[in-house]
This record gives structure tokens, C-alpha cells and sequence, in this order.
DNA sequence: ATAATAGTGTCTCTCAGACACTATTAA
DNA sequence: TTAATAGTGTCTGAGAGACACTATTAT
């Protein structure tokens, strides 16, 4: 998709032209956490929250973005190296005053990706500049922008849709195994679930395809599975615990 | 919130800066149909798509609106007068290619109306230049832009989040009756549903409070009933014939 | 054999739907 | 008294959770 040098037309807008910026948010499962991958803004006088900690995104660049979602792909991809992970609009937020460079629109994605290959030890896989960091940490720093809000609101639609929906399988590398999947979703969810209520739930729901056995460190092998369409999550008829769900409301 | 006029500043991205605009679907039901508020787009021949129907919206202006919420509020009210209706998020659309004036990229927010207020028989109350259409036949027109795409995405989002929660209470005038509300639930749906498991859900979900009696035309006199909390809609723990859903799903 | 983990069977409780029932109002 | 609508009671079936059970593997 060349882009072409954007030729002479007439102002189609009295309006002056906020900008307009794509920033990705995105997961992983690491160390048996949930993390996010932050990134440091420079360290000079001009930027507008030298050295404080953001998510990685940026302006669209309407010369090389065909689409807002491309726009996050790329950022993802330049990020992460990841081509296909589960991604998904988390929605815009723009306003007068989230950017002193000025009126600012953002459109947010969020990601979802395995955690990063490691040699030995899972520790400083991330690119330079940035950094994996536990969820509940990263919304305790102060943030660039408006990006704790953005981050809170990633957060609680990740733990809502987690409730109901097959998404913790994209945090995990393929193939995977129950057990494997079981603790992802207690990680994200942070309580423990019930194991054969939950690999009846996961496996009537058909969105996942055997491929054969792994061993792990110690007992009996376990199956392993990969996700039949990684376009799209499952999603169960009914909430885990709907009924807990439900009391704890008073 | 004054706008002060834009001081200067340097540059602050070599990008060109996409066109911001934020689009409002906004659906209501009347005459027992869903129906979707359009506008027809000017018939100059300057205009991208003139005399086609559109989705209501336009540039942001950053001069009046303080973010993309107030924009949309405002958009809201230039065509239906309402000051709380329920608002949403929906997504965003941006492109190269969906607007012939350039890279342009939309907020779309979805909102729950009454139906306007008429004398006699319900008919043309919509504002000079647009109409309520009945929500297939918006789809099946040939809309402008993408917002085809948009107004599906839409019907989608809305059709869904009706299985699970008390949004079509928002389709209707205060106080309603239960009738009434189980009445827009089919109408949204296009399917009936039962009285008895409707009402358990309704009064159990604890979102509405009782209003005096509302008599009808004929028969007992029932329940009004209005929203405790105009912000939020309730969320129940199961879709409505989760298990219908789930065995169509081969 | 034992420890460790994977995977299954069974019971119970809750809730949504089906549907028949009662209640209230106007003519 | 009847028609029309509002509102309730009761039964059933499906599925989630609890938890005890069996299965498989390495040492």
C-alpha cells in the first residue's frame, strides 16, 4: 500500500485537527503474574512527561497506517515482533486537556501475547527502553497522560471478559494444556477455580483441538491443545460463579 | 470550559493529522419497531456522498467540545433535544480510505432514547432533514461512508448486550411497567419471552423502583416502575436462554 | 510403592423456562 | 359475568461447583 504524496485540495474542515494517536495495551502472563508491557518516554526537557513510564503507542502516521488497526499492529509488531496475537479495540479517549500538546484523541487497542521466549531465567526479555511489569504495580506508578485510566480500564475489561470468554488461551504459547490454562486464568483472575468444572467448560466449548501430549516436570503427561480460530475468543453461556457474582453485589 | 485560542506552538508531529470526526447511533423503539435516528447528507456536490442517509455526527470542534464524550453529547442534542439519554462507547473507525477528504478516523458512540413525544399517531417527529428508520431497512439501504459497517456493528453490540443486561429499560419513557419493558426486550430481540422468568430477572436484578400504578387500556392497572441508576445499566449473571444460544452454535 | 500430576464421576443446588394458576380492572 | 391484562406458584431440566475418585508417569 504505497502512500501517495497527499495532493493539493481544498480545506474540508474549518476545524483545526486534533491530533490523533493509537497506544496498545498489552499482556502477558509471566512469572505466574499478569503483566503489562511499559515503556519509558524520553528523558528530554520537550517531551511532555520526560522519563515517566507509558504505554507504548504513538501518532498514526498516515503515510505508512492504512487503518487504526493496522496502526496497532505495527506498534505491536515493533514492540513485540509478534505477528499474530489477539487484538482487540478497547475504545478512544480525547479530550482538551489529556495532552499539552493539545486536543488529543487516542484510540487504545488491547493485546494479548505469550510471554516472552527467555533463555534461563524469565526476567529482561523486553526491548530496550521498556519493560514487562506486574499490573497491580504498574497502576501504583504515575503514569504518562492519562494512561493509569487507560490501563484500569484495559484491566477491568480483561478480568470482565476472562469471566466468560476463552482469552487467557492467547497468553499462552502453543500448544498448551488444561492445567496450564487453569493457572493463567487463576493468575489473571486471582482466585482459584475448580478443576473439573472448569475442563468441562473448556472443553465443551469446542475452541480448541488436541495435539498430543506433554510431559511436564513431574507426574503424568498432560494433553496438549492449540486454539482452533485465533481470530476470535469462545464464549461460555454463563459467568464462572455467577451466583457468587451475584451476592457479592450487596 | 472557554476555549482559548490556539497559542503558537512548534510542530509537534511531522505527521499530517487525520480528520477527527465523532458519529452517534442513536436507537430508539416506536411503533414496536427498532428503530435508528438518520439524517441526509447535504445534496451539494461538494459533500462526499450527497442526499445519501448518514449516521448523525461531524467534526470534532475544538473550540466548544472538551473531549470526545461532550462532543457526542452535543451531537445528541442538536438532534433530539435530550439532555440523559444513555451514551456509550461503541469503537472507532479510522482509515485511509473511509472519507474521500482523507485519512479520517471516527468515534461512534451508541445511544438509548425514548421515543420522541408525539400527538396523535406516531410519525415524522424527527428533526427537519433526518428520520427514524426501522433498523433493517437502514441496513439494507446504501448509507454514506462506512457507516453500514458502523450501524451493524452497532445493531450487533446492542442485540448482544440485551441477552445479559437491563439496557432496553433506557428505550423507554419513566415510569414503565414490566409488560411495557418485556415488550421492547421482544421487540429488540425478535423473539417472545416468557412473563414469569422475565419478571424474576427484572425485580431480582434490583435496578428499578417502584412508581405507582400506570393503568392501561384495558385490563388491571400495573407496576411503574423506574431506573435507580440512569448511568449504568444492570448486568445479569446468565443470558437469557443461554441454552437455546448455545445449541444453535453447530 | 510412592509422590505428583492429569483427568473423571457423582451429587447437589441454583436458576431459567414452561405453563397453569390467581388477581384486578373496566365494560 | 366476561374479557383483558397483571402478576404468582410450581415443576423440571441443565449446568456449575464441590469433592472424591481413578489414571498415568517418574523415581
Amino acid at each position: 500500500m504505497a502512500a501517495k504524496k497527499p495532493a493539493r485540495r481544498p480545506p474540508v474542515s474549518a476545524f483545526e485537527r486534533p491530533l490523533v494517536t493509537v497506544d496498545v495495551v498489552i499482556f502477558t502472563v509471566l512469572d505466574d503474574q499478569l503483566k503489562v508491557l511499559l515503556v519509558r518516554r524520553p528523558d528530554v526537557a520537550l517531551d511532555p512527561h520526560p522519563g515517566r513510564w507509558a504505554l507504548p503507542g504513538g501518532f498514526i502516521n498516515v503515510e505508512v497506517d492504512a487503518s487504526l488497526h493496522h496502526c496497532a499492529l505495527r506498534k505491536l509488531r515493533e514492540k513485540t515482533g509478534l505477528q499474530t496475537p489477539y487484538l482487540e479495540q478497547l475504545g478512544s479517549w480525547g479530550s482538551a486537556t489529556r495532552d499539552p500538546r493539545g486536543w488529543c484523541a487516542t484510540h487504545v487497542y488491547f493485546a494479548l501475547v505469550p510471554p516472552p521466549e527467555v533463555g534461563e531465567k524469565t526476567a529482561e526479555t523486553a526491548p530496550p527502553g521498556s519493560a514487562w511489569i506486574e499490573v497491580a504495580m504498574a497502576l501504583r506508578k504515575r503514569l504518562a497522560f492519562d494512561h493509569a485510566e487507560i490501563l484500569a480500564a484495559a484491566v477491568e475489561r480483561l478480568r470482565g471478559k476472562v469471566e466468560y470468554t476463552s482469552l487467557p488461551a492467547f497468553l499462552l504459547p502453543e500448544p498448551f494444556t488444561l492445567p496450564q490454562l487453569q493457572r493463567t486464568y487463576e493468575t489473571v483472575l486471582g482466585r482459584p477455580m475448580d478443576k473439573s468444572a472448569f475442563r468441562k467448560r473448556m472443553l465443551d466449548a469446542q475452541f480448541l483441538t488436541e495435539a498430543g501430549p506433554i510431559a511436564g516436570d513431574a507426574g503424568r503427561a498432560a494433553m496438549g491443545y492449540r486454539i482452533l480460530d485465533r481470530e476470535r475468543a469462545a464464549v461460555f453461556p454463563r459467568t464462572f460463579r455467577s451466583v457468587e457474582v451475584q451476592s457479592t453485589k450487596d
